[in-house]
DNA sequence: ACCTGAACACCGTTCAAGT
DNA sequence: ACCTGAACACCGTTCAAGT
C-alpha cells in the first residue's frame, strides 16, 4: 500500500501562481490596507508562496505596481465617437472618480508609471477619438484631454487628502483645526470652516460634477467659436 | 600644557541642530534625490549627526515632511483682495505650479498631510479672502477654490507624470511606446503622438495659463450671473 | 521551469545609556 | 537637554540551491 502522500503546508493550498492571480490579491490587498501595506512578502504570504516566486512572474514591484493601474483604468467608462462629446466626457470623469476613490492608492501611483499598459492605451485612445469626433482638432483635443484629467485627477486628489470621511468627522477635525489656530488669525478660513464646512449637507464631493460642466461647457463653447479666440462676447450685440 | 583639545569629529563641524536647519537641508535633499532619497539616515548625515537626534526636534519623519509641504506653500503667491479676483487667482495658480515643479516631490506629499503649517493656513485664508472680495458667497467660494486647485494639483500631476522631460526626449519615449502599441491599434493616440506630441514646438506645460484662464473665465461668468443658473444665453438677445 | 532559504543592504523607530 | 549606539522589526532584491 502506497504511504499517503502528505502536502507539504496544510493551510496554503498550493495553486500554481499566475500574474492574474498575483494582480488580483495585490489589489484586494491594496484596498484593504493602502499602498504601503502592500509588501512583496504580503503579497506573497497571501499567495501561500513565498516572495522571491513573485520575481518569476513580475521583474519587480514597480512591475506589480504597473498592472494594478492599468486594472484601475479598466475599470473607467470606455468613451465612445458620438457628435454629443460632453456627455461622454462626463459619463466617463463620473467613472474615473469612482474607480481612483475605490482606489485611493492608485493617484499616487500614476505619477510614477512609465510603462502604459493594454488597458490604459484603450482607455487614452477611446477618449482622443471622442473628442476628435466632436470636432477637435488635435492642439484643441490636447487641451481638452490635459484640461479635463487636471481637474479629474486633481478633485480627486482633494477628496483624498480631507482629513475625515463623512459629515461626522468633519466636527473633531474642524475643531481641533480651529483650535490650532490663533484669535483672530486667518478670519476667513474661520468663517468657511464655520459657516460653509460645518453646515448641514455640506459635502466635498457634490461639487465634482458642478464644476465638471464648468469646465466642459467652457471647452465646448470654445470648440463653437471655431478657434481660439477668447475674446468675451461683451457689449451690444 | 594644556593638551589641544581634539574635536570629535573634525569632518562634520557640530553645529546644534535646530528645526530651520532640519527643514532646510530635508528640502535640499528632496529637491536633489526625489522624496525616497530623503531618509532619516541621510539626513541626519547631511547635518553631521545621528538618526536618533532627529527625533529631539521632530516627533517623527511625517512632522519633517509637514514642514516640508508648509515650506512649498511658503514660496507661492498671496493672493491680496481685489474686484479684479481673476488676475489675482492667475498669479497664485502660476506660482503654485511653479512651486511644485520646482519641487516634485511635494505633490505626492499633500494628499498625506494632516496637520497644515502655518504658511499654508496663511496662503488658504488669503485665497478665501480674495474669492468672498470678489463677490462669491460662501458654497461659490468653495466651488471655485476646489475647481481652481483642482485643475491646478491635476495639471502638474500630469505634468510630472511625463515620461520626458525636453523636446528631446519625446521623440525617444514616443517611439518606444508606439513600438509597444500594435498595427492598427489606437489609431488615435498614434495619431494624436505623430501629429501632435512630436509636432515642432510641442509643449504640455504651455497648456496651462489656457486652461487655467478657461477654467477662471468660466467661474467669473458664473459669478456674474448672480446665481446658479446655468442656462446658455442663446437665442435673441 | 518554478519555488525556496539565507543573506545583503537598507528602512523608521525604541530604548537605555552617555554627557 | 541633547546626542548616541545598539537593537528591533521591517523593506526590496540577489543568489545559489533545491525539485
Amino acid at each position: 500500500m502506497a504511504a499517503p502522500r502528505k502536502s507539504k503546508t496544510e493551510g496554503a493550498p498550493k495553486i500554481r501562481l499566475t500574474r492574474e492571480r498575483v494582480v488580483a490579491v495585490a489589489l484586494a490587498i491594496a484596498d484593504a490596507e493602502g499602498s504601503s501595506g502592500l509588501t512583496m512578502r504580503a503579497l506573497a504570504g497571501r499567495l501561500g508562496v513565498q516572495a522571491m516566486s513573485l520575481y518569476h512572474h513580475f521583474a519587480n514591484k514597480d512591475a506589480v505596481l504597473d498592472a494594478l493601474v492599468d486594472e484601475v483604468f479598466g475599470e473607467m467608462h470606455t468613451p465612445r465617437p458620438t457628435r454629443a462629446w460632453t456627455s461622454e466626457a462626463r459619463r466617463t470623469a463620473v467613472s474615473a472618480r469612482e474607480a481612483l476613490v475605490r482606489h485611493p492608492w492608485a493617484l499616487g501611483l500614476l505619477d510614477s508609471r512609465r510603462a502604459p499598459g493594454p488597458k490604459s492605451l484603450a482607455h487614452h485612445d477611446a477618449m482622443l477619438g471622442t473628442l476628435r469626433a466632436a470636432g477637435f482638432d488635435l492642439p484643441q483635443t490636447a487641451l481638452a484631454y490635459a484640461t479635463i484629467d487636471a481637474y479629474v485627477y486633481g478633485f480627486v486628489q482633494q477628496e483624498l487628502a480631507l482629513p475625515f470621511d463623512g459629515p461626522a468627522d468633519v466636527e473633531g477635525v474642524a475643531g481641533e483645526l480651529m483650535a490650532g489656530m490663533g484669535e483672530g488669525q486667518f478670519p476667513h478660513l474661520m468663517e468657511f470652516i464655520a459657516g460653509h464646512a460645518l453646515a448641514p449637507g455640506y459635502s466635498f464631493g457634490a461639487q465634482f460634477p458642478v464644476g465638471l460642466d464648468l469646465v466642459l461647457d467652457a471647452l465646448d463653447r470654445r470648440l463653437g467659436r471655431e478657434d481660439g479666440d477668447d475674446s468675451e462676447p461683451r457689449g451690444g450685440c
